[in-house]
DNA sequence: CAATCAACCTGGGTGC
DNA sequence: TGCACCCAGGTTGATT
């Protein structure tokens, strides 16, 4: 599951070869993946166009067109974008593939077809842009907003963080994480956090996020780097997706429970889902590093 | 406003 | 080796 620092390190990867380089055509394989489009509106609002940047907005892969539009990638569950080669050996599942004028090409491969790729006019962007929260890991960001949100909101405090409106760029393994670290119950609700437990998982979620960005994402099951490399965030998972096997804190056996349809894991002792354990003492520490 | 659920999809794992 | 079955979850939208 490509979340914020899986994202981020594609877009590092790729920025340095495909900007300023001009997309040379267009082959469409399922266009399914091209968000109404047909294949042929597609090719034309992308051949001859030039990329002039590349950067990432929540969860998605921007590229920022010559003639002003931008086209949004968003990999879901099982997207990969890889930077190849034209002449190296197909990649298994390539929905989309985007030529570029020096002989290298983007592929889009998605084995569940979740993904997509939207061209967005520069108002459709702004739209887009404004439907998003907040950019966790920017200087915007900061603990009076991030407070300032969670203000009246009663939703349980996992909800709330793989909302893309509250917070751009969380997912299901960056939010458990996060809480984690922060010691805080999936469960419970946003409103009934302390101003301490607000700090520790303001500072959390932006500790969990670079530390998986230096690790070039978690690869659990399908996630890929442009270069088709795995990750090594995994190894420094405490609770994601770790159900059973003892916390790496006290030892108790993680649980998993399922939240708003997906899997929530913590670990019941260092994540109470009564408040006020006096027994909380500053942020946990995180394995690995 | 909050919670749940279905839909979109299919590879990969499990159990028999 | 084969096969039925189930699970994973980002996002959207409908319903309770």
């Amino acid at each position: 599951m490509p979340e914020l620092p899986e994202v981020e390190t594609i877009v590092r990867d790729i920025a340095p070869s495909i900007s300023a380089r001009q997309i040379t055509g267009v082959e469409v394989n399922w266009a399914g993946s091209l968000a109404g489009l047909t294949a042929q509106e597609f090719a034309r609002a992308l051949v001859g166009r030039v990329i002039r940047q590349v950067t990432r907005r929540a969860k998605y892969i921007i590229l920022d067109l010559s003639d002003n539009n931008k086209l949004a990638i968003h990999l879901a569950m099982t997207g990969r974008l890889l930077l190849r080669s034209s002449n190296a050996p197909e990649d298994r599942f390539t929905r989309v593939t985007i030529a570029l004028d020096n002989g290298q090409e983007i592929r889009f491969a998605d084995a569940r077809k979740f993904g997509r790729l939207r061209v967005l006019s520069p108002d459709e962007y702004i739209e887009f842009d404004r439907a998003l929260g907040p950019e966790p890991l920017s200087r915007g960001f900061d603990l009076d907003r991030f407070r300032e949100a969670l203000r009246g909101k009663n939703a349980r405090i996992k909800t709330l963080l793989l909302d893309q409106r509250f917070v751009a760029g969380i997912g299901n393994i960056y939010a458990d994480e996060a809480l984690f670290a922060a010691g805080i119950n999936p469960n419970r609700s946003a409103s009934g956090l302390s101003e301490r437990e607000i700090e520790q998982l303001y500072h959390a979620i932006r500790q969990v996020l670079s530390s998986a960005i230096r690790d070039r994402g978690t690869t659990f099951d399908s996630y890929v780097d442009a270069f088709g490399r795995k990750g090594s965030h995994q190894l420094g998972l405490n609770v994601y997706r770790q159900e059973g096997k003892p916390c790496p804190r006290c030892g108790a056996p993680i649980k998993r429970q399922v939240i708003a349809g997906r899997g929530a894991h913590f670990c019941p002792t260092c994540q109470p889902l009564a408040n006020g354990s006096a027994s909380q003492s500053g942020r946990l520490s995180q394995k690995g590093r």
